[in-house]
DNA sequence: CGTCTATTTGAATGTACTCAAAAGCGGTGG
DNA sequence: CCACCGCTTTTGAGTACATTCAAATAGACG
């Protein structure tokens, strides 16, 4: 399977010469999984950045009283990782696994590592997601702290609608930090 | 005030030459503001990321109810701002106010637009910043998704004891995303 | 000492949770 | 083609964590 999406995603924000994308393509991984399948285990180094070609991931992490809860949910053209473990090379904190076939596009550290090298401009194109990724991640905690459930719930169907077609109720009343009992009640409500 | 600090910091994670200290120390504004004053005033656009050199400073914005939510406390070493406003331009969705005599080191958005062109390393130095940034931001996510107020205020007192001493309760309590009230019982339960 | 602000305490309420069970929905096989 | 299985969603009842409103107490500062 082609990088192209990853191409076309990263000129969006640098651009790049022919020679910059073969050295890119030579260090990037192109790896499919299973539905079911693991890309990141919680306690293992978290050895990749993987950007979603097809398919889906959740990651999530299971508490002391063995609920899950999800931490993310990615599709298409998104990232998916354990970043805190692979940039300290730490055990992971939480697991990612593939909700159906997945195939990603994977940067091991010591690969992006020398791209950082190679290619300078990959500063910037992380530097500039990293940005937006702290920017959303900062206005989840916003909402998640002065919204009730029900309203999280209708941003949430506005922001991704996508997602709330594609994956069961209970894992995003996970992601929203509620039960599925309860997300369920909303919804109900929400008909009306 | 010199932005001896801030150098320090920065060359934590990138060297810097004589030349690019003196660049950088050119496009840095050092500014002071007094108990009370606004850095960013919600509705403006941030039109700095403002490193803080002594003082300290809270993000936070009100809701619909007229409820101020923390969003972040900061103190000296700690980057405070608006990062959504500040790189698209738009209006800010917070405002950061000082909670003393505060004294930071400033970049405009053009001057670090500049000083990317003129010190590419701080393309790296942002990017390592901003993962780490995100990495906390998911975590904290992740405690307030998972943990009732009680373990949240545990660990915010492990993770954060000079922050404790430094701000009154009810910033804390808004922080954590409980009342006052609560908090207050919390502490007195964790007194026994 | 008095005033202003911050913290604590009390009582009633509400939002969201737990546990339990029923209903819906695919897929598979007889 | 229907019966059954596993998985997801819905519904119900009781409970818990956290909130609101109100008032009392404690601290800080002039």
């Amino acid at each position: 399977m082609k990088i192209d999406p990853l191409l076309t995603y990263i000129t969006r924000f640098i651009e790049l010469s022919t020679r910059e994308v073969a050295i890119l393509s030579e260090q990037i991984k192109v790896r499919t999984y299973l539905k079911g399948q693991y890309i990141v285990q919680q306690g293992d180094v978290c050895e990749y950045e993987s950007f979603i070609l097809s398919g889906s991931a959740k990651t999530f992490f299971t508490d002391q009283e063995g609920h899950e809860h999800v931490v993310m949910l990615a599709i298409e053209n998104w990232w998916t990782s354990d970043l805190g473990s692979f940039i300290t090379r730490e055990p992971a904190d939480y697991h990612v696994q593939c909700l159906e076939k997945t195939t990603v596009a994977q940067f091991s550290f010591d690969a992006l590592t020398s791209l950082y090298e190679e290619i300078p401009q990959l500063e910037r194109f992380f530097r500039i997601i990293l940005q937006n990724a702290y920017v959303e991640s900062q206005r989840r905690i916003v909402r998640n702290l002065s919204l009730p459930a029900k309203e999280r719930y209708k941003l949430f169907l506005e922001n991704y609608p996508e997602i709330e077609q594609r994956f069961p109720q209970y894992l995003i009343a996970s992601y929203l930090g509620i039960t599925k009992q309860f997300l369920s009640r909303i919804r109900a409500e929400l008909q009306q």
